[in-house]
RNA sequence: GGCCCCGUAGCUCAGCUGGAUAGAGCAACUGACUUCUAAUCAGUAGGUCGCACGUUCGAAUCGUGCCGGGGUCACCA
């Protein structure tokens, strides 16, 4: 049962009756009236006022009196330029929202038969995850869950970057300097071990490129600099050259690269210890924040993978070789560019992979759609593999997404983790469960309850404002992280919409029992019709933010649904109406509302507390 | 420079598949707790929707051009 079908059927029906002329479904515009104005719903009769040749005000007045007069539902409506606002009866509200209670799975859509896949946090493994990843991991979470939700059914995926020079650059520093100590030993987080090790790396090796500035550095900065280029701008712009040609920290990496390339077993043995640490502490840092995955991919698997598509492709023409015998594809007439994707030397480069993984994918899941949670840097990258695939003959090129998300900065300017300026995940987490717990004893709260207790609250009230701070925004606008407005819990915030759920239970634990039987006669306030509304559009909402790709459409919904209660809640007694039809027919309300609250915040990650 | 994204109240953001007088939250000020949880509610104040043209009954929303900010254009990932 849901109303603006009812009215979507009545009106068309109204229009053929009255104007003998069949509404296009696309201009059966129905919306929520806005609040200044009488009634519930508006029809827009601007877009008949054309075909009807006839005054917009004329049209929905002669629809207002034949809808009041033929339809058991509506019962009253005034007209506002090409604004028909409608009132419905008292039954019908109290029908839906009956329904509404009843269904239990009300907002999950049917199955659509359509599988999607949705790849996200896909860490480096060479240090611990930060506030940038937290970003990418609540999207690719509440993508996971929206996505369900609406009938499809999800594949969680990660990529895992467990190979290359940066591994390489911690498990030469452990090497070197770690004399053995384990995370174990020196009760460190794994993740954080190892990215300790990485940073000792990148220390040493500055410490040697400027020793080695101020000795034979001098002269290739003479031989090599371009004109007017002082000797702070060319050594930093020479890093990498110098990384590749002349260190001694460099060369023992690159080394170790190649031992791992051939699978020489020591360095195997290494790398596949260091990893491991890493991954506990990644799984600790998932567990916190209640994450998880079907399907991981580690690099390592994959990175060879995608070369026989591209010679492929080759032989195909979609490709053209050069004659150093590196392959690239031409985007030019797609408006893009020439890139390379299979190196001279035969191996793969970051598109390689890209479309290797999107076709084993494809043969392992049948995907209909698949969305990639990647930040907005790699924008051109998305565009480039799609446009590949595509050319490719890939039949699902067209239903890749990149989910773009922008990049989290901070007050103090962007994080760089060269400047260690990055804001650690699991600091940040403890630091909000924290807050969560000042602010409970500064109000006296909760302290008839078990610290076990307590500590759950904590971690839902905490994670809960975290991951609503970060969701709220459209993914696509870069955001400013600010540490108190993150752990603020006023306003839109999840705190203020977990109150609402512990008002609810609070009711419940007085005292209050639902029934589905009360009279289907009572009055509703327009407070209470608002609520059943904003009820009814839950599962519109879910269809949006999946259509959208966007958690914010739910953000903000469960928001306005906690705002509408709280202000019912302050105008109303529940308890003690007047009433005892009208008592249980807001005990139903309040009853609905949670469930919906609950299921709500459930698709951006976020739990509900009995108590707080 | 080419391509892409962003620009709405002091701050953070909604609204953008054209619809009513552009909305929230925060911050500021005022008020509401012997009452179902005040992590709440109500009120006041706050706007050249970056600028300019155009499209039409109607533009924050669509188009074009500018201005400002960011990203990207590696045999890195």
């Amino acid at each position: 049962m849901d109303i603006k079908n009812i009215l979507a059927e009545e009106i068309t029906a109204a229009v053929k009756s009255v104007f003998d002329h069949k509404l296009d479904p696309k201009h059966a515009l129905i919306s929520p009236t806005k609040k200044e104005f009488e009634g519930a719903y508006t029809f827009v009769v601007f877009p008949l006022v054309k075909v009807l040749r006839n005054s917009p005000e004329n049209i929905a007045n002669q629809l207002g009196e034949y809808l009041v007069e033929n339809s058991e539902h509506i019962t009253a409506f005034n007209v506002i330029k090409g604004f028909l606002n409608l009132s419905l009866d008292n039954k019908l509200w109290n029908a839906i929202l009956k329904s509404i209670l009843e269904n239990k799975d009300f907002g999950q859509h049917p199955s659509n038969d359509k599988t999607i896949v949705v790849e996200y946090s896909s860490p480096n493994t060479n240090k611990p995850l930060h506030l940038g990843h937290l970003r990418n991991i609540f999207l690719g979470w509440s993508i996971s869950k929206i996505a369900k939700a609406a009938g499809y059914k999800v594949v969680k995926t990660k990529v895992v970057n467990d190979r290359g020079i940066a591994i390489c650059k911690s498990m030469l520093s452990w090497q070197k300097f770690a004399e053995g100590v384990t995370p174990e030993s020196s009760k460190t987080k794994g993740d954080h071990f190892v990215g300790d090790y990485y940073v000792k790396f990148e220390q040493a090796f500055r410490e040697e490129y400027t020793n080695w500035q101020n000795n034979e550095g001098e002269a290739v900065f003479k031989s090599n600099a371009k004109d007017g280029e002082d000797a702070a701008a060319f050594y930093k712009r020479y890093k990498n050259t110098y990384f590749n040609e002349h260190s001694q920290l460099g060369g023992e990496a690159r080394k170790m690269l190649l031992d791992w390339e051939s699978g020489e077993p020591n360095t195997i043995a290494l790398w596949k210890k260091m990893n491991g640490w890493v991954y506990d502490g990644f799984n600790k840092t998932y567990g916190a924040l209640g994450v998880d995955f079907n399907d991981i991919v580690y690099e390592s698997d994959t990175y060879l993978l995608g070369k026989e598509y591209v010679l492929q492709g080759l032989k195909d023409n979609v490709f053209y070789q050069k004659p150093d015998n590196s392959i690239w594809v031409d985007l030019e007439e797609e408006g893009m560019d020439q890139k390379i994707v299979l190196r001279s030397d035969g191996t793969s480069v970051y598109i390689t992979q890209d479309i290797g993984t999107a076709k084993v994918r494809h043969d392992k899941f049948s995907f209909d759609n698949m969305v990639y949670v990647v930040a907005d840097e790699q924008d051109y990258h998305f565009q480039v593999l799609k446009q590949v695939l595509k050319k490719l003959g890939e039949p699902y090129a067209d239903n890749l997404f990149h989910l773009s998300y922008g990049m989290v900065e901070l007050t103090t300017g962007k994080m760089k983790s060269r400047e260690g300026t990055v804001v650690d995940a699991d600091d940040l987490i403890e630091e909000v469960k924290q807050m969560a717990r000042t602010s409970a004893d500064e109000r006296g709260g909760l302290s008839e309850l078990s610290e076990e207790e307590r500590q759950s609250i904590f971690e839902k009230i905490g994670l809960g404002a975290l991951k609503y701070y970060i969701l709220k925004i459209n993914p696509r606008k870069w955001m400013t992280f600010n540490p108190e407005d993150s752990v603020d819990m006023q306003g839109a915030t999840a705190p203020y919409i977990q109150n609402a759920f512990v008002r609810i239970q609070s009711i419940f634990r007085k005292g209050g029992e639902v029934s589905t039987d009360w009279n289907r006669e009572v009055a509703l306030s327009n407070q209470e019709k608002e609520l059943i509304v904003l009820l009814s559009s839950f599962p519109e909402e879910i269809s949006e933010a999946m259509q959208k790709y966007d958690p914010s459409v739910i953000a903000t919904y469960t928001f306005n649904l906690a705002k509408a209660y709280h202000k019912f809640y302050h105008d109303h007694r529940i308890l003690g109406a007047e009433d005892p039809s009208v008592k249980q027919m807001r005990l139903a309300l309040s009853k609905t509302v949670a469930n919906i609250i609950e299921k709500s915040s459930d698709l951006l990650g976020i739990g509900m507390p009995n108590y707080m």
